[in-house]
DNA sequence: TCTGAACCGGAACGCGCGTCCCGATTCTAC
DNA sequence: GTAGAATCGGGACGCGCGTTCCGGTTCAGA
């Protein structure tokens, strides 16, 4: 690869995570294109298709989301851990556009994306959300799509606009409510 | 008004009630002149816009929500009537593509269809959560933005398909959480 | 330095959308 | 029955999107 290819492969990611954090999937390939300096014609090459380019984004975020799991699972007891993980995942989301509208299915899907990336979101949220409920700290007839949809909910509160404390709330009913 | 324009004001909005219910609002307004059996032009006349067609949907819709708050507020105790309303709410959404993505924000938003018409969505809340409050059924921090996002989150769940248990779930994790 | 392969930019294309326009048609009042 | 106004149908238009193509440019190895 040529050095100056390397370069714009590496600009157009970064600009086109900036963009999707802050706008949302919505942003055009042309704009992501003039915001990185480049023709539309490089970024196609690079990412065929602007799913491809989203993937490549969703990718190394989902490997952070993975690791931060693996973290609190090892540290903390199952049910605080499992919850930890919502409060992460509502705050990243809360201030990442992209993030929030994928786990909305709105656009691209996180899981569609993670699958073809081997990565898997849902059987991540299950690691944590199983043992929370082996301990008891969470109702047992909850499977992981209800928990993926009540994070929904939260990131649903902010989307007019950043609430820190609108976040509070909803993570603590939700927290409440998961509780057996 | 002709009866004839009268007859395809009417079957039009039938349609395009039926659409939006069934595929969401992404819907074309050709689709929906098609299978009205009426040119595009025919649509854009009696609707200048697709948004100002789905307003007068939108308007009637609101209607029966409003009559169905009034009487679960003269009917039953203050935290039932809320819990009750957001179980109808639910419901609806899980049935109503276009309610539940109209509720998301997703296209047209439902509070701003509702201002144009007079019609508060965000007071009708209101009007039945400060009484459950005041009655010390439902956590007093919380505003009705709050609750409308827990909607949408059990909303979220069904979105890939209808399934009555997992509503019954997230229905009982979010009326849980409401609790003081 | 020179050459050719890799790469670039952005105009061009196809698509589907919402909207507008106008000749043809249909209803209604007399 | 007839005139004329109201209404209709659907082709045409403009727009923005994602994608493709190709003549020009830049890099890198000999």
């Amino acid at each position: 690869m040529r050095a100056d290819a390397r370069r714009n492969y590496a600009r157009i990611l970064e600009v086109a995570i900036e963009a999707f954090a802050a706008e949302g999937l919505s942003v055009s390939v042309h704009e992501i294109a003039r915001r990185a300096g480049v023709g539309t014609g490089t970024v196609s090459r690079h990412f065929p298709t602007k799913e491809a380019l989203y993937q490549a984004i969703v990718q190394a975020r989902l490997e952070q989301l993975a690791q931060r799991a693996r973290e609190l699972a090892a540290s903390a007891p199952p049910g605080e851990a499992l919850f930890e993980f919502v409060r992460f995942m509502v705050t990243e989301g809360a201030t990442n556009r992209g993030l929030a509208e994928a786990l909305g299915g709105a656009g691209f899907d996180v899981e569609t994306a993670a699958a073809d990336t081997g990565l898997d979101f849902g059987a991540m949220l299950r690691g944590l959300l199983v043992p929370a409920q082996r301990a008891g700290e969470v109702r047992a007839d909850l499977d992981q799509a209800d928990v993926k949809a009540l994070i929904e909910g939260c990131l649903a509160r902010e989307r007019g606009g950043i609430d820190p404390a609108a976040r509070d709330r909803m993570l603590a009913v939700t927290i409440r409510g998961l509780r057996p």
